[in-house]
DNA sequence: TCTGGGGTCCTAGGACCC
DNA sequence: TCTGGGGTCCTAGGACCC
C-alpha cells in the first residue's frame, strides 16, 4: 500500500484532501518523543520521510509553511484503524489469489503463478488495484516478478499506484544498476561496509564470490550472493506463528527513580501478559527486560525458568529482579539515566 | 523538541553432557 | 603423558524489517 496510514488519514478526513500528512508520535503532547511512522507524498517534498524523529518533521514542515507552502497535519497512529483496513485489502487480494503471504500491516505476497502466463497476472494484478481503489478508495503499488525478492523491489520502483512487470529472464538485469541497499536485508551496516570497499550497486557487489561474501556476513552473505543474481527460492510463509511478546516504553524525560522505573515495568509486564493471553498461548519459559540508557546504549537480560509457566506474577517478579541491578546504587553507583525499559516474553506454548 | 514500538534471525562464548 | 569430537542450552548483542 502507499504510504499506508497517511493515505487512510487522508481518505478519511476531506480537510487534508492533498495536504502534506505525517502519522506518528502525537506533537502536540510536550515532551512526547518520537519518530514519523507515515509521511504522504506531500509531506515527502519537505525532506519528511518515516524514522525521522517528529520534532524534525515539526521544524522542517514549518520552513516550508514560513516559505508559504501548504500547512502540514501532524496526526497520531490509530493502529487499530489501519489494522481494520488492511484486514479490508487483505480479503480483496485473497479474492484474487489461493497462495497469500501477509508479509506486513501493509504489504503481501501472492502466488499468481497458477494462471500460467505474465499476461494474465497482470490482468490480475490490476483487477486486484482497481478494486482496492473502489472499495478501500486507496491505491496499492504491485510488482510482479519471478519470486518474492524480485516483486518486492518491483513493487517499490513505481510508487505510487504503480505496477512494476518484471520478467524471469530480465531479474539480473532488473536487479544490478539498483543500489546495493535496494536488496531487503542490506541496512544501513551493511551498505557502509560495501561502501567502504567500493560497492555501491548489486553490479559492484558481484565482484564477490560466494565464499567472499560468506566470509564477510556469515550464513546471510550466501544468501545474499544469490539474491544479487536475482534468484531467491523461498516459499510464501501463509501460516505464522509469534515467537515473542513484548511491550518497551520511552518515558517523556530520561529517569533514575527507582519507584518509576518498577512502576512501569510492572505496568508493561501486565500488559505483555494481557496480550500473550489474548494471542493465545498458555506459557512461556523465559522473561526478558531491555533497558536503554540516555546515551541510546540498549542492554537485556534474559531468565529462563526451570518450567514453562503462564502467570503475570512471575513475568512481574522476574521482570524486576532482572531490572535491580539497574536501579541499586549500591551496585551500580554511577548509573546512567534511563530513557526506555521494556518487557518480553519468549519460547511461548 | 534526536533517535517509537513490535518483532525476527544470526552469532559467539560459556556451561554442561556423553 | 596438557587435553577430542559432537551436541544442546542459555545469554547478550547486533542487524534488520515495517
Amino acid at each position: 500500500m502507499d504510504s499506508f496510514f497517511a493515505s487512510i488519514e487522508e481518505r478519511d478526513n476531506p480537510r487534508l484532501a492533498g495536504k502534506p500528512i505525517v502519522v506518528g508520535a502525537d506533537p502536540f503532547l510536550d515532551h512526547v518523543r518520537g519518530v514519523v511512522s507515515t509521511a504522504n507524498y506531500a509531506a515527502r517534498k519537505y525532506g519528511i520521510h518515516s524514522a525521522l524523529p517528529i520534532g524534525t518533521a515539526w521544524r522542517l514542515a514549518e520552513a516550508a509553511r514560513l516559505k508559504g507552502l501548504p500547512t502540514t497535519a501532524f496526526l497520531p497512529v490509530d493502529m487499530e484503524k489501519y489494522s481494520a483496513v488492511s484486514r479490508e485489502v487483505m480479503a480483496i487480494v485473497r479474492g484474487h489469489a489461493a497462495v497469500v503471504e501477509e508479509a506486513s500491516v501493509d504489504e503481501a505476497y501472492f502466488d499468481l503463478s497458477p494462471l500460467g502466463s505474465y499476461e494474465a497476472a497482470i490482468e490480475t494484478a490490476q483487477m486486484i488495484k482497481r478494486e482496492i481503489a473502489a472499495r478501500e478508495r486507496l491505491t496499492a503499488s504491485v510488482g510482479l516478478g519471478p519470486n518474492k525478492l524480485i516483486a518486492k523491489i518491483a513493487s517499490d520502483r513505481e510508487k505510487p499506484n504503480g505496477l512494476t512487470v518484471v520478467h524471469s529472464e530480465e531479474a539480473e538485469a532488473f536487479l544490478s544498476p539498483l543500489p546495493i541497499r535496494t536488496i531487503p536485508g542490506v541496512g544501513p551496516k551493511t551498505e557502509e561496509r560495501f561502501r567502504a570497499q567500493g560497492v555501491h550497486t548489486v553490479a559492484d557487489a558481484k565482484r564477490f564470490s560466494s565464499d567472499e561474501l560468506h566470509a564477510m556476513l556469515g550464513k546471510w552473505g550466501t544468501e545474499l550472493f544469490e539474491k544479487l543474481r536475482g534468484r531467491d527460492e523461498t516459499p510464501l510463509i501463509t501460516e505464522w506463528e509469534a515467537k515473542s511478546v513484548g511491550e518497551q516504553e520511552t518515558f517523556m524525560e530520561d529517569t533514575v527513580d527507582p519507584g518509576m522505573l518498577s512502576d512501569r515495568l510492572v505496568a508493561l509486564a501486565a500488559g505483555v501478559h494481557a496480550r500473550f493471553v489474548q494471542g493465545g498461548f498458555k506459557t512461556f519459559r523465559a522473561i526478558a527486560i531491555t533497558v536503554r540508557f540516555a546515551d541510546f546504549t540498549t542492554v537485556s537480560r534474559t531468565k529462563t525458568l526451570p518450567a514453562p509457566d503462564g502467570r503475570r506474577e512471575t513475568i512481574q517478579f522476574e521482570a524486576l529482579r532482572l531490572l535491580m541491578p539497574f536501579l541499586d546504587l549500591r551496585e551500580n553507583p554511577k548509573r546512567k539515566p534511563i530513557r526506555l525499559v521494556g518487557v518480553r516474553v519468549e519460547k511461548l506454548v
